[in-house]
DNA sequence: AGCGTCACAGCAAGCGCTTTCTATGTCATA
DNA sequence: TATGACATAGAAAGCGCTTGCTGTGACGCT
């Protein structure tokens, strides 16, 4: 019924062997003999069979891709960059490479599915986005999944996460720290003392990083934060608008709200439109990562920009052993502070 | 180095037949020998290797989902409500299997090789989803392939793409002509009667679906169309920008706007607002699609709903089997009109 | 008591490919 | 002319798993 190696061999006139070489091309063939093999590949409308080849060879050129939440342009940007590293079809690399991208939205469980198809596959790489959780179980799971996979020669490579010492992972980590402060620091500048802070999922790093930024630039600026002004939520826009409201009603002196990123800020911003206040006449906001959509809300909204199209691309190289790994295994990506109409002195 | 199924049985004393039956659990196994194999299972932290199995099996638990643009959320919430449902780890189907998003950035040599990839890799269901290239040659050769597919027994399922005749694809086409027509309607019904359409690449069949959608509405109402009032573009927000310029360039009296889609309305809105005009006092603006972020526009965006999750899930839990194909092979999803703040009627 | 049934477990034959090793013909060199 | 050296092609041994078929006791039945 399908056709085989054997079947193009035979149509050729040539061995298994050497159809196997021609299609590989890592082997001298003479010419006439490569083109006669091509010749019935193209006759037969022979397509290889991967699994057969991955076992023979005991290599495969799947490489994964984990992301929280395909559906959110975050994820999305850095998983189109990486991939387009990676070599798929149409990407620089030689080797035709299937880029898998793996949604665990958010859950460990699934990541740790995930990572073990993956290393069921045998995947040459695996690539994983976004920050992780904090829980100590999960993340000693994960580590040790991710030390296997290395070992078995799988390249692991972090991006936009933190590092996982011990496991030969990569880590490219974005600076939501030093990120967060800034941008604090910036609506400190404006004047704002009283400011409120919508945070992600409480058990995430990049929550936590992000929020102690934030801390941190109030500390220095001397301001006490008022434990009403922290509500935590989901990364989503929904999250922001009801937290926004719940931030409004447990402090209505407020001038300014950080959001955990833009999707949360958009939702601020939805939420303060909708108690009739103005932005940034009453009240500030500012968002995190300055996706697409950040610069065409109105007022368009101050963020910190984070380079996930290069991040993502910088992961894939080195995935696919085409850039160096950086010193150490861990190199920081600092974001920049995105100064835009959303935010302004406060009221006043 | 690496475990086998032999590492086990030996470890359980058992034969590497039982191992396998106990780990595909298709077979009776006394429940006291079951135990003991996963017990070594356990302590080997054996990893079935998944291109031997496949190759044995002659089937594997790949799906792959194509995308024209992974960063489009567009595309993202359609990928991941297929996900989803297809029972990744997590779903609700039994069977762990790996969905692998493939990006093809709207090329059509990317999407031939992504089609033979996930072929070689014997993938057992795929779903393509966004408009198709209406390139004759290219759409032989997918349709063909298409085939392929299906004959070699992957189930194909199409997702917001016309349908593919006689290559045994399911199709959940959206009615992108109707959605069309009802927003120029909607537009038409406010009293405007010059309105400008910036459309997304002239050779997708979307582009060309939504447009005549739009002719159709103006000729219903007795509207000549001015041959300056349509401009080409992308399907992304600077485009959106670029062709409102070049409209009002064009055609300065222009009282309303239609997009192909969100991003490119966005873009549209900023270009107007750059201009020094109003939404919608001076003009209305109109997207396609619904995405999340069009409702935080300001003001909100009118647009053509399209129920991408649903779509998607039905199309995943098609592609498992789990849902009977629709009649004939082909299901249309309306969209829904949604009006917000963008549209008014035309100033004066 | 004799025998068919049933519930398990093992044997062994591949699945379709890669790759090492070996064979063969062709040259250039001595 | 003899002889390596070289360029190619083939034979065959797996890669790690699945599964049809073949045992083999334990049971229940007449």
């Amino acid at each position: 019924m399908t056709v085989t190696l054997a079947d193009v061999a035979a149509r050729a006139q040539v061995s298994p062997a050497t159809v196997s070489r021609v299609l590989n091309g890592n082997y001298p063939v003479a010419a006439t003999t490569r083109e006669r093999v091509l010749r019935a590949v193209d006759e037969l409308d022979y397509v290889l069979n991967g699994p057969a080849s991955a076992l023979a060879a005991a290599t495969s050129d799947l490489v994964g891709i984990l992301v929280n939440d395909i559906a959110d342009p975050f994820f999305g940007i850095m998983a189109s960059a990486i991939q387009s590293e990676i070599g798929g079809p149409g990407g620089r690399a030689g080797g035709e490479r299937l880029a898998v991208v793996c949604n665990t939205g958010g859950s460990p469980e699934r990541e740790l599915t995930y990572l073990t198809l993956l290393q069921r596959q045998r995947a040459a790489a695996v690539v994983l986005t976004g920050g992780a959780v904090e829980d100590a179980p999960h993340a000693a799971a994960v580590a040790s999944k991710l030390r296997k996979l290395a070992d078995a020669g799988t390249k692991v490579v972090l991006c936009g996460r933190p590092p996982a010492p011990d496991t030969g992972a990569i880590a490219l980590t974005f600076d939501n720290r030093g990120g967060g402060r800034e941008l604090t620091e910036h609506l400190i500048g404006l004047g704002h003392r009283r400011l409120g802070y919508i945070a992600g999922p409480e058990e995430r790093t990049t929550t936590r990083h992000r929020l102690e930024g934030h801390r941190a630039a109030l500390e220095a600026h001397g301001i006490e934060e008022d434990a009403r002004w922290t509500v935590y939520g989901r990364y989503d826009r929904q999250s922001g608008y009801e937290a926004t409201l719940e931030l409004l009603r447990r402090d209505p002196s407020l001038t300014a709200v950080v959001a955990a990123n833009d999707s949360v800020a958009l939702g601020a911003c939805a939420a303060l439109r909708d108690s009739g206040l103005r932005i940034p006449d009453d009240v500030s906001v500012a968002g995190f990562d300055d996706l697409p959509f950040s610069i065409d809300a109105v007022p368009s909204l101050t963020t910190v920009r984070l380079p996930l199209a290069e991040a993502g691309a910088r992961a894939g190289r080195i995935a696919m052993g085409r850039e160096e790994a950086p010193p150490g295994g861990i190199a920081t990506i600092r974001g920049e502070l995105m100064v835009r109409g959303s935010s302004g002195g406060p009221r006043g």
